[in-house]
RNA sequence: GCCCUGGUAGCUCAGUGGAUAGAGCACCCGCCUCCUAAGCGGGGGGUCGUAGGUUCAACUCCUACCCAGGGCACCA
């Protein structure tokens, strides 16, 4: 409709200006949009302002010049011109009736479209330390890549959601050693030191005492070796160095490996299921270490090498990354030898531009934006056009329990998990909740609001709407009624008050609502559609009676609350919450 | 000091360069003999952080400044 529109209104336009006889550098676009007020009609044009400079005219003047040169069209009631030159569409309302059927027949196709072009997309996101549960603080990039997804291959987009599994270096050193303290404990029957900087969470311990049920005897270090080193140094990272080291020398390669992948393959599993119980799924986890073990890593240096981009300092290896655009050199390659995350990233990243995606998504928190231009920085120094590489920086979300800030720290087992949040409030509130705010918005999650009031949380209210336009079907059944469409798309025209046109047009607006929040990567622009369609038919089923004697009306409005919970389901689906049928 | 993100109603937040800046919560007033009142209608409430600039038109774009949060590792 509003490409007709358009269409009419420029060929107008080309013909008003013939006539006035005046050569015009710049074709000016022509475009309509939506009206935030009835009283402007439908769709509002601005091409009379744009002109009024380049002709030399008032606007209004050139907007009467510009419908007099306007074509009628079927579904146009008529056109003004008002304020300082708008000109205003007014649709008839069969235009808007029109969609009922087209909602009808489409069913969960209503809002799909092959705007994206089958672009292949890669979307990485979570991408948490497989160190510790997924917390809270993880729960808004798995909610927000999750729907992004669904947003991208709703519009025709070919979508691969990936998560990057850091399962490699300093970091998997000091889980495994959490661990291996822990289970020290078991094999001595009492407790032993354990520094402050290692992974203080029930977890560890849960996991050393599904090692020790196996396995009793793993190898331990001489008495008092422990306590020496927590003695001997102030530094908290000196010490777990020391402690890791004793874990290889003590351990040997064979029985750390055991403490290390029992550890990890626990934490993970419990991550999958957790996201997937959250509805937050991948196609591929892609493994830090898998770089590793295919040499990807030192491939990456050995060409940066080779371009000149590295040299040494200080006995550690450095990527010049000041020369791409970065405000400092990084180290790539420590002074013990062994190289750093930024390293890997060079390398994921490399692969990922290798595997031929149109464009590629991150989604980091915000802690991460200094990453951004050492990451290009890099890929551009392999000749990689960084633009294709889009990074998303999720604001934390920070959590309240009352006044209280709740600290977020995977270390010191200091969290909440995404789990008893999901378990307090529910999945379906806590995934709306998470993307109702744009992504640069700070989140303020009040757990106590979150479980007290959660009545009052808008996604009940949508819910709510599904729920009883079913029940008023079940009704319907119950007084041996039947829905037929047919007649109903025939009486549409019956459909003439006031809430029945504002919900008609707000359910024609869904695929447009779609297709802006996919091209600005904006999910709660839908949370915020479907509130107001949620409003839009509880005002209507307020004003009128569904379930009336006039069959042919009956229909009709059937039809339109069919539709309008077909719409409902569609975007509930795409957030990835349920639409009950009853509450 | 540098970088990122915010600053819009009492609170939490929407707002593709357009017309009288909008929701929810809270507050006040109404609405169930009728399809779920987890609902609907009405009302009060605003120097859109400040000051300049660009434009026919600025909450929206640009610059400076103020305030808040976050980031500036041979950690990941």
């Amino acid at each position: 409709m509003k490409e007709i529109i358009e269409n009419h209104l420029a060929s107008a336009v080309e013909t008003y200006i013939k006539q006035q006889n005046v050569s015009i550098n710049a074709a000016p676009s022509v475009e309509i949009d939506h009206t935030n007020d009835p009283q402007h009609g439908d769709f509002a044009s601005n091409i009379a302002m744009i002109l009024a400079k380049p002709i030399g005219l008032p606007p209004r003047e050139i907007a009467n010049g510009i419908i007099q040169c306007l074509s009628e069209f079927p579904l146009l009631d008529k056109c003004e011109i008002a304020g300082p030159g708008f000109i205003n569409f007014f649709l008839t309302k069969d235009a808007y009736y029109q969609i009922i059927p087209e909602i009808l027949e489409q069913a969960k196709d209503y809002g799909k479209s092959e705007s994206g072009n089958s672009k292949k997309i890669l979307l990485e996101y979570v991408s948490s330390n497989p160190t510790g549960p997924i917390h809270i603080g993880h729960g808004r990039g798995a909610a927000y890549g999750s729907v992004l997804a669904n947003l991208l291959s709703t519009t025709g987009h070919k979508v691969t959601r990936e998560y990057y599994v850091n399962d490699y270096g300093r970091q998997m050193d000091i889980l495994t050693i959490s661990v291996w303290l822990r289970y020290l404990n078991l094999q001595n029957g009492h407790d032993i030191p354990f520094p402050q900087n290692a992974y203080h969470g029930q977890y560890i311990s849960d996991i050393a005492s599904a090692i020790y049920n196996k396995a009793k005897s793993l190898p331990q270090p001489e008495p008092g070796e422990l306590q020496s080193i927590i003695n001997g140094h102030t530094e908290e990272d000196k010490k777990l160095d020391e402690i890791i080291e004793l874990a290889k020398n003590t351990l040997k390669q064979q029985y750390h490996e055991v403490v290390f992948t029992h550890a990890l393959d626990d934490i993970l599993a419990g991550i999958k299921q957790d996201l997937n119980e959250f509805g937050v799924g991948f196609d591929r986890w892609y493994s830090e270490r898998s770089l590793v073990d295919k040499n990807l890593i030192s491939e990456c240096m050995d060409k940066l090498e080779s371009t000149g981009d590295i040299y040494e300092k200080e006995g550690a290896r450095w990527f010049k990354s000041t020369a791409y655009g970065d405000e400092k050199d990084r180290v790539v390659v420590r002074e013990n030898g062994l190289t750093t995350y930024f390293a890997s990233d060079i390398a994921y990243h490399v692969d990922k531009y290798n595997r031929g995606f149109d464009e590629i998504i991150n989604i980091w928190g915000a802690d991460h934006h200094g990453y951004i231009s050492r990451v290009k920085g890099a890929l551009k120094a392999f000749g990689k056009d960084p633009a294709k590489l889009k990074i998303l920086l999720v604001q934390f979300a920070t959590l309240y329990k009352g006044d209280e800030k709740l600290q977020m720290s995977t270390r010191s087992g200091d969290y909440v998990t995404l789990k008893q949040l999901r378990d307090e409030v529910g999945n379906d509130a806590t995934r709306f909740f998470y993307v109702m705010r744009k992504a640069e918005q700070h989140l303020d999650f009040d757990l106590e609001l979150a479980k007290s009031e959660s009545n009052a949380n808008p996604v009940y209210y949508i819910q709510y709407a599904h729920a009883r336009i079913c029940s008023v079907f079940k009704q319907m059944t119950e007084r041996n009624l039947n829905f037929d469409i047919e007649t109903g798309i025939k009486s549409l025209s019956l459909l003439e008050t006031e809430s029945e046109l504002k919900l008609v047009k707000a359910i024609a607006r869904y695929p447009e609502v779609i297709n802006i929040a996919a091209r600005n990567l904006e999910p709660h622009q839908l949370s915020f559609y479907l509130r107001e369609l949620a409003n839009d038919f509880h005002a209507y089923y307020n004003s009128c009676q569904f379930l009336v004697e006039n069959d042919a009306l009956r229909q009709a409005r059937f039809c339109l609350i069919s539709a309008t919970r077909q719409v409902i389901q569609n975007g509930l689906g795409i957030l990835g919450v349920s639409a009950p049928e009853e509450m």
